[in-house]
DNA sequence: AACATATGTTAGACATGCCTAACAATAAAA
DNA sequence: TTTTATTGTTAGGCATGTCTAACATATGTT
């Protein structure tokens, strides 16, 4: 049941969660947009997503993302912007550097080994 | 051409650089047996590898390196080995913890953000 | 050398994830 | 409201990467 979600599967939920806060409604081309990918390919991953409880979807339908997609999405996001502040503010990337890795990194990232990213960021900024 | 490698023949290159170097020889069974995959995933993998020039290969042959091969192979492997230093001594992960992530951040993290681990793995040895 | 075991290869299958092109439905404009 | 434009869906294709099962070759043992 609760398998773990794909990279690709996780940037749609989490393309849907940003946009959501933003527009308090989504429609599937903002995700497209959103992702450079095209509209057919969008409707695939939310009918996956759909399928995993992790969205409201049918055909033609308004999307709307669940408690659960909710919380997952929280998650991603958390991580992405965990890591994006080490990048930038720690090691002092650009911003499109560290934007660029935290998007690929947030995904496959441990749990342990990002608290401690985090704990390590924390105590940088008090120093 | 000089296509970027996928993060799965990354791997596999890897594995046989580090199989030679500790044994002078590799065999496809050997390289199957590191990454955890059968023998014919292996064998698809060493004919993408010979196609690019990386690897000597051919039917029913013994497997050698290219010189670009073993560069390709070498960049991997200090990537890999930058990233489990900063995990291991800069943050206190675990040994295993640290392996993990960076056999998968090695294929992803950036040029600019890997050499920024790595000066500051430097500076926190220094202090 | 003959047989047995280990290793390598191939074919065919499956899953993911992307695409294009044609079609369907909805929304906007006339 | 009828037409047009936008958005959504489906079907079919392609690439990657994995697997199993059957077969081929090589290696080791007797």
């Amino acid at each position: 049941m609760n398998e773990k979600l794909t990279s690709s599967l996780e940037d749609y939920l989490e393309a849907i969660y940003l946009i959501l806060k933003e527009n308090n409604t989504v429609k599937a081309i903002d995700v497209s947009r959103k992702l450079g990918v095209t509209r057919a390919s969008t409707t695939e991953a939310l009918k996956k997503l759909a399928q995993k409880k992790l969205i409201n979807y049918g055909r033609y339908d308004a999307i709307s993302i669940t408690p659960l997609g909710e919380a997952t999405a929280k998650e991603v996001v958390n991580k992405h912007k965990s890591l994006y502040e080490f990048f930038r503010y720690v090691l002092g990337a650009s911003d499109e550097e560290s934007q660029k890795n935290a998007c690929a990194i947030e995904h496959i990232i441990s749990k342990d080994v990002l608290d401690r990213i985090i704990t390590f960021t924390q105590n940088f900024h008090k120093n």
